[in-house]
DNA sequence: ATCCTCATGTAACACGTTACATGATTAC
DNA sequence: GTAATCATGTAACGTGTTACATGAGGAT
């Protein structure tokens, strides 16, 4: 039953998209961005790793195109082999813990260090960042609104609303702290 | 003035990390884990790494040091020129955005494939989890509490604890959704 | 004319993780 | 006594990012 090899996350995000319908590299890289891109990033380059990895596992089958204006290009679509690894994959209860990096925390943590009014522009642009991803995240959640086939999709939007929403509200909160810090000295 | 070589976020955190004092490999190791590894994650191989790059650049010094019973070590401070490099990107208005990956949400967005029960699992494990990090960010932040020379630090832990209750709201509030998804069927 | 975007990818390099090594001490 | 932890690192490999390539079509 099991796969004996072991792919990482990347490679089952792509085999996934490929459920959606036949692509080539380049909608797989589009589609990326319009959907798991906040949650899960994929480069270009990456993508084009992915797909000869997948088609050597025999989860997915590429069929190369010729075109005339445009470059020629290689279509993918998912196996019966490639859905059940993938179903497989999402029933298995194990995920890695997720991972977050923020430069600007980093920042932060040797705030000391820095000219304070620069950290408070730094801190209204990060604000400022965050709003706007907020709106596009609101956007993005009512448009889902009520279609029940879209649940799950919408749980992963709203949770990029929610993450922004408290980061706006984090930002909001330090500003007042370290506003005091400042005077006191 | 502007150093020529621009190195990365990596690099200055170790960099910074050794603003507190001088330290061996081994240090920087157990000092990432405890404070910026929540929104920074360096692991040894990579601090073993920088430190010979830091050194080339000039920006720290380092020192042999023959032990009897431990394994002999290498002993880093930071010099004159790498505390101005630290200060010089503290000051610089520029950040990376910021990164987050999670493999939860990758099989939540494709969980219409995923058996419920293993799903309502998932998430589950995914709260306890994330209460589990929630509380002990707030010992850290009630820890720190008063003391103004760590108004930073405490700012970054606030984050953590900040982001963490919002994976929990987040939780709960798919939770129900879901469920009823589920019903209506 | 020139620059930007679409549409395809490839190549090189840097970052990040896991596995390997080694010996002393501490815990059970 | 055996296993885990401390205390140092190194080597190998896999992931992820940036730069390079190429030509058509549209915008200014």
């Amino acid at each position: 039953m099991g796969s004996a090899s072991k792919i990482p996350t990347t490679s089952y995000a792509v085999l996934g998209l490929l459920g959606l319908g036949q692509m080539s590299g380049y909608d797989v890289v589009r589609l990326v961005e319009q959907t798991i891109a906040h949650f899960w990033t994929i480069n270009k380059s990456h993508v084009y790793r992915e797909l000869p990895r997948l088609e050597d596992l025999g989860y997915v089958k590429g069929t190369s195109v010729r075109q005339e204006r445009l470059p020629d290009k290689r279509i993918y679509k998912q196996t019966a082999a490639g859905r059940r690894a993938l179903v497989e994959w999402l029933n298995s209860p194990e995920y890695e813990p997720n991972r977050f990096r923020s430069e600007l925390l980093v920042k932060l943590f040797f705030a000391s260090e820095m000219d304070p009014q620069n950290l408070k522009n730094m801190l209204k642009d990060y604000r400022e960042r965050a709003v706007e991803s907020r709106d596009q995240f609101e956007r993005i959640v009512d448009g889902l609104s009520s279609d029940p086939q879209s649940a799950f999709i919408r749980a992963t939007a709203l949770m990029g609303l929610r993450s922004h929403e408290a980061t706006i509200a984090w930002v909001d909160e330090i500003s007042k702290v370290l506003q005091m810090e400042r005077k006191k000295r």
